[in-house]
DNA sequence: ATACTTAATAAGAATTATTCTTAATAAGGT
DNA sequence: ACCTTATTAAGAATAATTCTTATTAAGTAT
């Protein structure tokens, strides 16, 4: 895996933002210090990144992919109306329950839980 | 609403399916029984569907919505490497625990609870 | 330092899932 | 049976993402 100008700036600007960028966005501020950047080259790369455990793609239901490279346990609390995704971090000694018979399907890697409502901001 | 040939074959197709069919599912099955329904009827109609809470879009990070008719509550096992969604149903008694803060946010319409993992079909 | 090998890139075409446009059809009330 | 208007079929359009190909540059060997 090649240390390129390219995948050091896209990881930065995912890294750099809590925002929860979609590809077009990383696209358009990595433009700015890579003027040449192609479409495909971040997309090519924000998938290697997700392969890499090094970023996470977030459920958001909505057409556009968007991503987030805080490796910190957290869940996300997604708005309906709007689409913005929050970040919830939760307090000490919180733990995600699953039910106990979700193993029996197979080999579990991840437990994602999401939180869906109208945000403060789509309630005025 | 009306209720027309084309809403009633689509939701019996998906409330009669546990295999969370996509649109094109949906399409192909309703077809035999209805040989002129549209591509754009059934993603219409599967809209409107969800917007009556009649049916669901299962979560699958993949590129197609997949629906659920099944209002019992539960939780979806997600093969990460085939795609395939596993439904969970939860033991008596069990309830997703989500953070103290959640409500912080906005107002919290639902929780979505998704496991992901290898399948045991994938791990051979 | 310089050359070499090959992975990574830019550009734009192609693909895939989904949504839109428009004229025709049929549900449900009159 | 008729009328109104929501719903539909057909296919064009769009949006997000992925693919193709020739070019470039990272990392290694010289």
């Amino acid at each position: 895996m090649r240390v390129t100008t390219q995948r050091v700036e896209i990881f930065r600007e995912v890294a750099s933002s809590c925002e929860h960028p979609d590809a077009e966005t990383v696209y358009e501020r990595v433009k700015e210090r890579l003027p040449n950047i192609s479409f495909d080259t971040v997309y090519r790369t924000l998938a290697s990144l997700e392969d890499m455990d090094m970023i996470f793609r977030v459920d958001s239901m909505l057409p556009k992919a968007r991503f987030d490279a805080d490796r910190r346990p957290h869940n996300h609390f997604l708005c309906v109306k709007c689409g913005e995704v929050y970040d919830i971090f939760p307090e000490d000694g919180y733990e995600v329950k699953i039910p106990e018979n979700s193993k029996k399907f197979g080999e579990i890697k991840d437990v994602n839980l999401q939180v869906r409502g109208i945000c403060n901001k789509c309630r005025h």
